[in-house]
DNA sequence: TTGTAAGCGTTATCAA
DNA sequence: TTGATAACGCTTACAA
């Protein structure tokens, strides 16, 4: 039911061996013999079987893309990077999302690597995780996206600078009263998180500013959170005068917090996200833009490179993205 | 270098036959045999091999999602909803992406499936793309999402239902010059794009309102298209009063132009989309929701129930999911 | 440059 | 209930 490759063989009158290699463009190849086996494949509508490929060469041609979410902007934005560059090497792309570890008919996804993919590319899962850890441990090539690890390729951004660049964004202002709101208090270090945190109070610290623990909000990575822990700091009697969210999609929430207040951030609170999000530019926030397909780009490439050399490259550097601070409606100078 | 079954059935003293059949749940083993085949198994740490098992077996246990975008808030958001399906079934999730026919290292999508996969889940490619009718002539298990065709099985909303709803509520809160903004003037049949259309047309004859043909504004199915749409109908000198966007990406994009124009969604103009994007809430848009996850979870179930039956079901009804409208700050009473 | 043939690690048929 | 064994369709030494 299947036009297998002794069919073309047999049909170009060479053996097995000689369609093989003709087909997969190996040299020794007379030119002659590749144009007529080529001809016959593409007649008799020949498919290779991956799978007996696979078996035989011990190559799966599959990497698989390890995330915590889908549906979110930062990583199907990452994800569609990553898609870009293995469509055009020809992988397999296997997306498996680790979401919630007790969420329905859920697996752990070391184990479904194992003998199935060439190589795995993980989008922020923390380095403190088990389960990457697990993943890690299978030593095949890896590549790590938005986190880093000792001894893993990985790309990021630099988190700490970015939080940086926010956060002296607003002190250029003339803000002194700076609240920041963040997706937990107790963050693991080596995530975005962590560093964004600790961008924002090395700045704060070095212009001789305090940071009131009043004005430290913690709450989800989400929209929602940001609404949630920007209306903590709106209740504050003493509110601040600009706020550094940790994410664009926090910033969105705080917005919509300052909004059922009447208030409107730029005019009367400044505000600053970071990540660049889609919508950023829509809603008018500053932000600190981080190249996310780029990410995904250039994590795909290293991981291809590593699966090409044939070995788990722990001599590739981490590399660094560099970030970009986008000015927009939503920070102004402090009101004197 | 890898435990094979084999290595299995020797520390169990059975043979490969009965290992296979014991670690798949097979019956007609004894439970004691299987017991300590698993045992064994995991006590040497056996991976199946997936190359081998499909070669042998036929099946891939694969699915293939293919799609025109992977970063959009709607195709993202039904994907998420085909891979906790397909996780939960042991299914391998192969993610293609078929944006421009003309991308670096682009390549068609029905040669990559064959002898690949079990079946294939397709989001939002027109039914008049060839590449999807290469697609459906494969012959394998297919479920269309967002898009339907004759003979094939496919979960959607009812789109024209759901521009009349929209236009229906504008004209309930007494508009009577509507516009209309959507991604293009000549939309192909069976598509979202052209049953919005046509619901729009059809409550707007229905309400013997005419549409002004220079309020009918078509751009891109973007944000930056529906900015441009609405920036066109505000250079009308006799502009409307209220605009149904074909989408709500499109319908921010009318925000920012009514925006840049000194006006408001609601108070100046109503403006109402249909999607229910997750920044719709954020950002006070009227909108028609459709159950996006729901989607790409019936149709994964609607894939993997053909896969198991074995055959290409002709047979499945076209599903058709409710929609919903939440009314918003973005719409009004017509003042008078 | 080409052919021969031995795997690759399962599954499935048929006997026992 | 279990075991032999022949596929499954390709790759790859090795030989010619």
């Amino acid at each position: 039911m299947g036009i297998t490759i002794r069919d073309v063989a047999q049909a170009a009158g060479v053996s097995t061996a000689t369609v093989s290699r003709a087909l997969r463009g190996l040299p020794n190849v007379d030119e002659q013999t590749r144009l007529r086996v080529q001809r016959i494949a593409r007649e008799l509508d020949y498919v290779i079987s991956p799978s007996a490929s696979r078996l035989a060469s011990g190559r799966t041609g599959s990497v698989a893309v390890i995330t915590p979410h889908i549906a979110r902007w930062f990583f199907s934005t990452v994800i569609s990077g990553i898609e870009s560059v293995l469509q055009s090497a020809g992988m397999d792309l296997l997306l498996m999302s680790v979401s919630n570890p007790d969420a329905q008919g859920r697996q752990p996804p070391a184990p479904r690597l194992r003998r199935r993919v060439d190589g795995v590319l993980v989008i922020a899962v923390p380095s403190s995780d088990p389960e990457l850890r697990d993943v890690v441990d299978l030593g095949m090539p890896t590549s790590l996206i938005g986190v880093s690890m000792e001894g893993v390729p990985s790309v990021t951004i630099d988190d700490v600078l970015a939080a940086r660049i926010a956060t002296q964004h607003l002190v250029n202002l003339g803000h002194r009263r700076i609240g920041i709101i963040g997706g937990s208090a107790m963050t693991a270090p080596f995530t975005a998180e962590h560093d964004r945190q600790r961008g924002f109070l090395d700045v704060m610290s070095e212009a001789g500013l305090e940071v009131d623990p009043v004005l430290e909000s913690y709450g989800h990575f989400t929209v929602a959170g940001g609404e949630q822990a920007m209306t903590a700091l709106l209740t504050q009697r003493n509110r601040p005068t600009a706020v550094f969210a940790m994410s664009d999609e926090m910033a969105f929430g705080a917005m919509r917090a300052l909004r059922s207040h009447g208030l409107v951030a730029g005019s009367d609170i400044s505000l600053v996200g970071v990540d660049g999000h889609d919508m950023s530019e829509l809603l008018d926030l500053t932000t600190v833009a981080q190249p996310v397909v780029d990410l995904g780009r250039i994590a795909a490439e290293t991981l291809l490179a590593q699966i090409s050399a044939g070995a788990v490259a722990a001599s590739i550097a981490p590399c660094q993205l560099p970030t970009r601070l986008f000015v927009r409606g939503s920070t102004a100078a402090l009101a004197r």
